[in-house]
DNA sequence: CTGAAAGCGCTTACAG
DNA sequence: CTGAAAGCGCTTACAG
């Protein structure tokens, strides 16, 4: 390799030659930057100074092997919920790589594709010791899941959970989250609300509906089958949003794009939103904000959630036996204009 | 560390292991397990099945570090782009990182935060040698751009170029692409066209609107000044749009999320769109589904940028004395609503 | 406070 | 076709 006739630089500098630059070991120069015991500050200081002027940088990968961990963490994100327009788990990678590497730590991301999701192929970099751990983000085939279980490798559920497995899992508090959604409704004055949402789909969805619905026993009001409406299969692809003949007052969607989509169905079918009928969303998305009118909804934070899932995973790292189970964080409603008051 | 405790397996695997166990030498597994030559099909066949058996995973850590290569890329993305909503370097994220693994590489993504802009601070992942090159995603501000280029790294551009410096870049055909979307509102009947966007903000802009500039002089079509308008400021936040009294018959927008800021405004302003004023947007992003009427556009060419933006950086870091120049991506008119037809 | 020795798990010449 | 030796660039005991 002809490196050298572009920069000069034949050769990346390496602890040794600091250490033949000053007259000591590389034990020293280890020590120095490391900031550890066994060197007097003035030669630590100068170690450090010459480290600066030549430039030199730590290979990491050297490091990395004599610890036997890589101080990287796969995300693994499911490639159906990555679609044209879905960047709900995009925007949570790039929080979760930003915490990571507040944490010296560096994120991979992987995404899996539908094929390998039901071959059960697991990523190239897991094959490759590439990663410590694994965050799996976005509720992951069953089998897929008990797979990279059984690899024993540490790993923490993002956003979802599965009560037949023991492992820990950052989720948001959907149950509640729904629950004072809907109440939100209740105080409003409605008395007919629906629920928009594949309650088998995800555990998320269902949870919400079962927040949903403890608000409306708790409000003494109905449960009425016929405002239960599916948006989606139960695999996630989105089907057409079948409106029944009579319509509730309001409706709580399991998601600001479900919101979005029911509300262009309602304003073809001759209903104005919030005017005649009111709908709350959920995630504040950007489905949030570029729906018309602008979406009441649930604020995920994806940022406590991430520092969770973060903090989580490296605990495990470096502990195998760690636990945390199952942590719910909560959300925050965003009052925007999809809600009338009905008198 | 007690790891054997939950799993019953105190250490991973190693190629010795595997060695021992079928009394031949590393060097021979090796060989075998990298499909060299020097080992003989029927003792390949045998360490391969061994290796299956035992779940034996290479330490990549290893090979890496005696290849002084850590196969990993890194892609830099500046925070302000990367705002609520905007999620399209994210996308373009997915894609990278997608190709990269198609190519046994991994990205590792770093968002780099406003003040480390400013102040020169270069990722950790660069002081730690944890990648062999990088992708710049987003036009990043120059100083940082140079003293990137000054530590010698591969680097590729993508999405952006600078003239001023002489880095490899990958960009769609911007002028092409905004050449032919206003050729189009030409052939539709308009001869009093607009341009939404601040010219001096980024390549990408000022290339947009020289295409769009081409096509009204190879028509014959004036340019109005008063029919450019900033979105902008310099550094790229959003400004309130200000439309001129007397309005274009159509306009060209710098980006589909400006197009949908574009109709909202007109629409405030009493305007219909596309009846009173046509508009095109660029980037086929999320905003141009959610835009009412849909949108008009530009389809940037994710995938391929991705591949031949992989590619080039590979290629770099393979002999760093590679050059591809600047290497333009076309885009795709995708036909929506926004458009009318002018008699 | 400082350093010689050993080792992390591979691969690359080189010798047989 | 097979393997002993050396080395990638660090860090971790351990000895002085």
């Amino acid at each position: 390799m002809i490196r050298g006739l572009v920069f000069l630089k034949s050769r990346e500098i390496t602890m040794r030659d600091l250490a033949e630059k000053l007259g000591v070991s590389t034990v020293t120069v280890s020590k120095a930057l490391n900031d550890k015991e066994g060197v007097s500050d003035e030669l630590k200081i100068k170690i450090k100074q010459m480290a600066d002027d030549m430039g030199y940088r730590i290979n990491n990968l050297a490091k990395s092997m004599k610890e036997g961990r890589s101080y990287n963490i796969g995300v693994i994100i499911p490639q159906r919920f990555t679609g044209e327009v879905q960047s709900f788990y995009l925007r949570f990678y790039q929080e979760i790589s930003t915490v990571l590497d507040q944490f010296q730590y560096s994120g991979i991301l992987h995404i899996l594709s539908e094929e390998d999701e039901v071959h059960d192929v697991l990523p190239r970099i897991y094959y490759e010791k590439k990663v410590d751990g694994f965050i799996l983000l976005g509720q992951i085939y069953k089998n897929y899941v008990e797979d990279m279980i059984q690899t024993g490798i540490p790993i923490i559920f993002l956003d979802f959970y599965d009560n037949h497995t023991d492992i820990d899992s950052v989720v948001m508090d959907n149950f509640y989250g729904a629950y004072e959604l809907t109440n939100h409704l209740v105080d409003q004055g409605h008395q007919e609300i629906g629920f928009i949402g594949n309650i088998f789909s995800t555990s998320s969805i269902q949870d919400r509906y079962l927040g949903y619905y403890k608000s409306l026993l708790e409000n003494r009001l109905q449960l009425n089958p016929d405002y239960i409406i599916h948006d989606r299969d139960d695999r996630g692809t989105f089907i057409d949003i079948h409106l029944p003949e009579k319509l509730p007052s309001a409706f709580v969607c399991n998601c600001d794009q479900v919101a979005f989509r029911l509300i262009s169905q309602l304003r073809k079918s001759g209903y104005t939103v919030p005017g005649d009928v009111s709908v709350v969303g959920f995630d504040n998305d950007i489905y949030s904000t570029v729906a018309d009118p602008q979406l009441t909804t649930l604020e995920v934070d994806m940022h406590e959630m991430s520092k969770v899932a973060v903090k989580s995973i490296i605990a495990k790292v470096q502990n195998h036996t760690v636990s945390v189970g199952r942590v719910q964080i909560k959300g925050r409603i965003v009052y925007r204009d999809s809600v009338h008051l009905r008198g």
